[in-house]
Order: structure tokens, then C-alpha cells, then sequence
DNA sequence: ATCGTTGCAAAGGTTTTGCAGTCCA
DNA sequence: TGGACTGCAAAACCTTTGCAACGAT
């Protein structure tokens, strides 16, 4: 018989036990929209709004409430399982899984919106600085890069 | 009789020049209108919502339409005039000034909503990291710390 | 006189709110 | 069962749009 393999826990896998600590910790319910919109949101790789991600759960027939995705988005993201973003692209904000992820910052193609990922080291040195000057404990920061990318395949919006 | 001094063109004086210049070289027109917001943006300190400014004209008996003032900010921006930021405070766009002043960076108190300017010349070096990385021409950027200041008048919004 | 610009009000898009009904604890 | 949560629709909020009237050239 082959050894079993102990299954690697996934992003979505480790986010959940994060959303059912704090669940517990603030004394909320555990419902079934709380874990199948963290489920929807960890399957996604990109910078999504909350009308996609209520499209993508309607089609996957989840019956879910726009009220709701707002309501669980926002929990998601306070608890810091979700990073909310606005880019300066249209008045929709824009989230995306936070959970064992760097902190990173953007670059975004104003013509195509093509958004891409990058970390630099050096960002810290300057929040120091910026810490210091300001007296002010920092504890987020947005980064955004805005030009126009070379693909073949940018296109207009 | 003691010598004139020439007087010192004003920041408002020299972006009304560029407007002047880019009003003609665009063919537009030269209303009050425009003219008067360009004048009370650069009386302003602040970073403001479009609502700030209208508030701001009505006050002073400018008695200009709401509609007229997105579109002569949307104009000024695009001419460079003005900036317009997305911070994440709410959902409205902030603008300030943009005539005569470097680039800079942000640091918002997600407390009391003070905002704080500062320079890094190393974000120039990330910003030629980032170009090469993605093969973007970078035409802008937007850096934002967010904390919470030690300033005793802090207080929740 | 022409036609770009304004003012007003209506429409559009995103997010929040109120409340009845649902379902987790 | 009790109260937190959801669903629905209406409201709130920011911004854009359409069109008649105005006014810069």
C-alpha cells in the first residue's frame, strides 16, 4: 500500500482557519456566505471588484446578495484576510487575497489595466524615513505605478 | 520716492499663464468659470472633494453649477494643473494643486484624516526598478502610508 | 452668428441602509 | 428561541450625461 501523503494545506485552507478563529474570537456566526465567498476570493488570482465577484457566484449558482458580498468582503478585509485597493482607474474599488501573501506593490497599464506585482526592499528604508518625519506609526501603505505597457495584446480598456 | 519692487508672480498668476497658454493652444474658451475654480484651488492648502470646492464657491457667491465644476477640475487636471488622488478614505477623489510643486508622497492618519507630505528621492530608483521590470514606461505614481498620528488634537474623522 | 460652455436635472454606477425573514448557536 | 445574518429594494452618494440657454470669439 502507498504511504499517504499528508495533503498540504492551501492558501484557502489556512485563510478559512483565520476567518474561524476571529469568528469565534468576536463571537459571529459561521455562515455558509462567509465561507463561500473566502472560498470564491482565494480561487482568484486577480484585482477583482465586487461585481465580479458576485457574477462569478452567480454563475456558480451560490445565490448569494449584493448586500452580502458587500458585508463579507468588508469583514474579510478588515480581519486582513482581503486587501482593498483604489486604483485610479474608475470609481469601483478593487480587492484581492491577502493571506500568506508579501506585501507588494502595482503597476497598472492605463490603457489596457493590466495590473502586475512587484516587491522592493527598498520601500521599507523610505517608510522609516517617512515614519520618522511624520511621528506617525505606519501601518499600511499603496504604492501605484501608472504608465503604458509594451504587449502586443494592449488594447484600449 | 522709494524704488518700486516688481512683484513676484504669484503660484495662482503662473498656473493661470499655463492655463492661458493651453486654453489657446487647445482652441477652448476663456470663461469666468474656469478662471475662478483655477483661483480658489490655488488659494486652498488642503486636499479637497470636488463638494469642498463648490461649498467653497457658492460661499464667495460664485454661483457655479456643480456639473461646471467636475468639468473645469477635469480639465485642470488634465492639463497638469491639478492632481487627483484616490485615497481610501471614502469613496469621493481628492484633488490639490499641482503648479510648481514637486512630486511628493503621502502620509494619512486613518484616525483623523490629516494628511502629510513628504519626499523620497529613493522612490525614483524603485520607480526605474519597477520600468525595467515590467517594461512599462512609468508616467506617474501614487505612494501612501497610512497610520495613525501622535498629535493630541487626533480625534476619529 | 457660431458653437463651445454652462446650468440644471435626470440618469448612471457604486455602496449603504432598513427591515422582514432566515438560520446559526 | 433569540439575535445575528441574509436578501431585497430603496436610498444615499459621487459622477456623468443630455439638452436648452448663455456667452466668448
Amino acid at each position: 500500500m502507498v504511504k499517504e501523503a499528508k495533503k498540504e494545506p492551501t492558501l484557502y485552507d489556512q485563510a478559512r482557519q483565520v476567518l474561524d478563529s476571529k469568528i469565534e474570537e468576536l463571537g459571529l456566526r459561521k455562515t455558509q456566505e462567509r465561507y463561500r465567498i473566502l472560498e470564491e476570493i482565494y480561487k482568484r488570482e486577480d484585482h477583482f471588484e465586487i461585481e465580479d465577484l458576485f457574477d462569478s457566484m452567480l454563475q456558480q449558482n451560490f445565490n448569494v446578495s449584493k448586500a452580502t458580498v458587500y458585508n463579507v468582503v468588508e469583514l474579510l478585509t478588515e480581519i486582513g484576510l482581503v486587501i482593498r485597493h483604489n486604483f485610479g482607474n474608475n470609481n469601483a474599488a478593487r480587492y484581492e487575497k491577502a493571506f500568506g501573501r508579501r506585501q507588494h506593490s502595482h503597476i497598472i497599464c492605463t490603457k489596457c489595466n493590466k495590473v502586475m506585482e512587484f516587491c522592493d526592499p527598498r520601500l521599507l528604508l523610505i517608510q522609516n524615513t517617512a515614519s520618522q518625519f511624520s511621528n506617525i506609526e505606519i501601518k499600511d501603505h499603496s504604492l501605484v505605478f501608472y504608465g503604458v505597457c509594451s504587449d502586443e495584446s494592449c488594447q484600449k480598456k
